[in-house]
DNA sequence: ACAAATTAGTTGCATTATAGAACTTTGATG
DNA sequence: CATCAAAGTTCTATAATGCAACTAATTTGT
């Protein structure tokens, strides 16, 4: 009857949801990112509408995964900022993707709300895509997934959370013509 | 006290995390990316280790919302598997964002969980950045936001979630020179 | 200096969501 | 034809959320 956490599983994904898989986390990241990095919290609430207890609650979360830090405007003061840490900025690709996904597929051309920019140039920025190793844009139908194991790297049958308790026979050995050098 | 809905909210991330925001959406997604992109109900309650109502209403959302669809195993059967849409296979930038950032930041090097790679050249896939129009990998730094609005594009002092609520005085005009000729 | 307002919360209560288990229904299997 | 499995539904307890009211410290206004 408790509420579920992801942090002991075994995969990244379900890791980082523990951090920014809650209802208002990555809205709140977004209005950080829109702010310009830097968000005071009656700021946060007037701008969402978000209560203030869970907005108390997720930015604590935030803070205590080092998304945000919490920094005092004045010396001495007990008044606070929260703004965005180097790994926090580093959600950007996230928060794109998603907004980016969104409109590809429920948003009427060149109505967007949002848009961003490159600074030095002008110009919009292009769509986030997952890159080969030479930078071209790969599909979902150009790539597979393996498992790195303490037998190496496999092809797997079945792919629950947790990798740990996979059998021997979940296992598949994968041919290594479709895999280069770097990688054993 | 009714649970807040992100979807009248006029912003596409916030719309998105209505589909895609529950505690379970990503992991059900990711499921489908690991498996091929087929699933069966028991197969996913297995591997997510998800109650059963809870699957079941998730697997409405994500199919209400085209992401995913039901399709029988037999013609007129009454066994079902799941697969993810065209639409559904676009979240793929979004999975691997989240799971590259938490990779980023949390986890030993080499220790990853899992691999990606290119299914023609076997090599493991690049980080996903967002671009600018040449294609060259931006940080948040790099760029600035701004908003579409009947008054033509503008930059913003404060950003509410329902930018319709907007006054006058929260818009500043932008610079022209920091705008090209493409988007008025 | 003093009163009033603002900021950044905390507390209490009603509602909703979630987890887990037991139960149901239909199609598949021996 | 009996049993099993697959895909849910229903039930109950606990946790999370939303809202409003309250609080304490710090500014601000006069």
């Amino acid at each position: 009857m408790v509420k579920k956490s992801f942090s002991d599983m075994a995969c990244s994904l379900a890791q980082a949801m523990d951090v920014i898989g809650e209802w208002w986390s990555m809205l709140i990241v977004r209005d950080f990112f829109v702010g310009g990095g830097r968000r005071r919290f009656e700021q946060l609430r007037d701008s969402l509408g978000i209560s203030r207890n869970i907005l108390t609650e997720r930015l604590r979360t935030l803070t205590d995964a080092g998304v945000i830090e919490k920094v005092p405007l004045q010396e001495g003061g007990r008044r606070y900022a929260y703004q965005l840490t180097e790994k926090g900025r580093d959600l950007l690709p996230v928060m794109i993707s998603i907004m980016q996904w969104w409109e590809r597929w429920e948003q009427e051309p060149g109505e967007g709300y949002m848009n961003v920019r490159d600074r030095k140039r002008g110009e919009e920025i292009g769509q986030v895509a997952v890159p080969n190793s030479q930078g071209e844009p790969m599909q979902y139908g150009d790539l597979f997934m393996t498992l790195r194991t303490p037998r190496g790297e496999m092809k797997i049958r079945e792919w629950p959370l947790d990798f740990r308790s996979l059998s021997d026979d979940d296992l598949l050995d994968l041919p290594t013509d479709s895999l280069n050098a770097e990688a054993s």
